[in-house]
DNA sequence: TTGACAAGTGTACGAACGTACACCTACTAT
DNA sequence: ATAGTAGGTGTACGTTCGTACACTTGTCAA
């Protein structure tokens, strides 16, 4: 069994079990019969980076774990998997997630953002905050009402405005009260 | 301290430290002198489904610690996280990906499928598959040229169509290869 | 005031953990 | 042929793990 193998190994025994084995474990894992050879495989694959121990000596899963392959851009032809990566592989949560607690998903029904890409179906990411900038799509309630709108602020003139020329902009005649910024949107196929 | 921010250190102290603590570990985290608290602590959460052992007496994440709350739809009104929560929540990567050694990221430029709400700069996921059906977006090469399109299957005809008005559809004149298809999109503010 | 009960303390114990060392193969280069 | 070396084996050791039990403390209802 290649090197290649065995840590494809662990990290298929990290994502069935949720958490690191243990040397005995990995032992099992790559056919060893002893405890020291698996230790030795871990050592390399430390140095190689692609394993990690914390301070009490237990195994970490790194980033290589995690990642999915980031191939670069389509139109700019699409890469061989198996040549170097073009861009630096990334984790979804890592990569879509700032701020975990103050992070939701909602759903997004209706038309008003279709021109701003956002369809009827899709799914935002939003994270609770009061304040935007200009520019921002927020989720706000005017005058008692909730709706996803693009923040206009200039000077005193505040509007939200939808990405739908069947829709005209929203003038708040009492209270704007921005409940959370759109900081990602996912579809699924 | 209540149970909430028990539960609540347990889960920073598995992002800090990307693994569970040991129940000496949750002992100084939860500020208590002896590991038996800790451990009928843990026995409670696990009662109450927040936390698992495995076989081995290991704790083990659930899906508590990955989910983002899902909170409904917009337009059907801003639910309040405080309340109780409409959808399931949800891990990003469980719910995005669902063959990990076949995705990948891909980055879009260009408009041509800006009419399915796919934006240039979005980012998609793609699966490396040959074969798609009619009506899925691919990524494919067409006489020697990579593009993302919708693929459009009608017996024996076989096109691929922009999502823009600007591009006509492309037949293939020559050959057609899929190398994979757009399972999820991912746009980031 | 008293009794019941939940919650935290301290100590103990076997099992499993990470680590170390001596030994034993194969293979490679000289 | 032979010496060196990388990789696997078996055993050993101290530490930490999860678990258990008896004890103390604080709280609340009767």
């Amino acid at each position: 069994m290649t090197i290649e193998q065995h840590f494809a190994n662990i990290v298929s025994f990290y994502y069935a079990n949720r958490r690191m084995p243990s040397y005995q474990e990995i032992a099992k894992l790559a056919q060893f019969r002893s405890k020291f050879a698996a230790l030795k495989l871990v050592n390399h694959l430390i140095e190689a980076g692609r394993l990690q121990k914390d301070a009490t000596g237990r195994l970490l899963p790194t980033r290589h774990f995690f990642e999915i392959p980031w191939l670069g851009s389509v139109v700019a032809g699409y890469p061989n998997p198996a040549e170097e990566e073009l861009l630096d592989p990334i984790s979804l949560e890592e990569f879509l997630v700032k701020n975990k607690q103050a992070t939701y998903m909602l759903n997004v029904t209706g038309d008003s953002m279709i021109d701003a890409g956002i369809m009827p179906g899709d799914i935002v990411l939003v994270e609770r905050r009061e304040h935007a900038k200009h520019g921002e799509i927020v989720v706000a309630q005017v005058d008692g009402e909730w709706t996803l709108k693009r923040l206009y602020k200039r000077g005193r003139k505040v509007s939200l405005e939808a990405a739908n020329k069947k829709y005209p902009p929203i003038v708040p005649k009492e209270e704007l009260r921005i409940a959370a910024v759109v900081c990602s949107l996912i579809r699924k196929y």
